[in-house]
DNA sequence: AGATTTCATTTAACATGTTAATCATATTCC
DNA sequence: GGAATATGATTAACATGTTAAATGAAATCT
């Protein structure tokens, strides 16, 4: 999974140490950003490996990643469904996808076949050994669950939610940045 | 950084597909869990790559992964700091710091010491070089930004800061599941 | 002082993220 | 109907995430 758990080992909160390195001393820079601790994308980052940090464990006892148990909750949700659309189900990019398939497929955790009208797309479904392990793993993770939003808060924890929605739906039609000619390559040489 | 792009290709919006999916039609499965689409750490990895996306582009363009980016960047604020500091600030774990101070020093973004009343100890600082580069990058980076807060509204940006801090604070002394004897080591081989 | 332990960093090994290229099958165009 | 094109999936190559182990140096113990 693609997440950090940074400072783990020296138990120290990471925000404590960013704020101390940032705030501009009597040495310090100048700086043409933000601060970094402003960060959204480091908040986010912050955020989710604060929530998934606690689902790590269990679901390594389990011998499943975090994206391979996301493959198969979506697969536990469906019948069969195509590789492309497990792909944005599980919110994983192909290949990614292409490689715990044939992993979770060793492992007897799922079946595969391909679709008779149009050979190029694979169907994909859970396994009855696949539905038994979401099963075993199903409850640790919802106790978790549960305890996140008691902390937290239910309505809290929905606001949130809903914040991320709609930053998501702003920055959609937010039109990329141009690629342009590319004429800046001295940049990558340094 | 550590982030996904799916269903770029296909140019849908990613949630769509997750919500037909999921959604329990005539053939659908019992779940034993919630919804996929409910799902917190997956809720932060969406609205982290909503954001990302528009960043990696700019920074690819100067040769720099997000990572190195928030090394540079978190090195531009100070005049050294130790690794094991730099991997708080940068929010990156002591591996992964490792091999990109090897490449960033390669590149002569970078220069490295060690203290000298403690030989382990190591000391990173940014050279003229890369500050140049940080002088480059951040025009670019602080428009998408500020394109970002104009869209989504810098009150309704500020809040979510907000609950995201009070988030990784709610979690911060939540205990990790006790990673007992391990005796599930038969689900590993599943 | 020498052995043990602790600490900072790096290396190793494997899984995933990310982009580009490849391969096989389908579709379209002429 | 065969060449060109498009599409779904995989493979390739490199960077990072993640955990465990190794390395080197400092602190502690006796």
């Amino acid at each position: 999974m693609p997440v950090n758990k940074p400072g783990a080992r020296n138990g120290a909160n990471p925000r404590k140490a960013a704020a101390r390195a940032e705030q501009a001393g009597p040495a310090a820079r100048e700086m043409p950003m933000r601060e970094f601790s402003r960060s959204l994308p480091m908040a986010l980052l912050r955020a989710r490996e604060a929530v998934m940090r606690h689902f790590r464990a269990s679901l390594r006892k389990h011998g499943l990643t975090e994206q391979q148990w996301r493959i198969l909750r979506a697969l536990g949700g469906v019948e069969t469904i195509e590789v492309t659309e497990l792909a944005r189900s599980a919110y994983l990019l192909g290949p990614s996808l292409s490689r715990i398939l044939r992993d979770l497929e060793q492992r007897g955790l799922i079946e595969r076949r391909s679709v008779k009208t149009d050979l190029r797309r694979g169907l994909v479904s859970i396994s009855a050994r696949g539905l038994s392990l979401i099963e075993a793993v199903a409850p640790s993770s919802e106790a978790i669950y549960a305890e996140m939003t008691r902390r937290y808060g239910a309505e809290r924890l929905a606001a949130l939610h809903e914040m991320l929605s709609a930053l998501e739906a702003s920055l959609a039609d937010m039109p990329l940045p141009g690629n342009g000619h590319l004429n800046d390559e001295d940049d990558a040489s340094l």
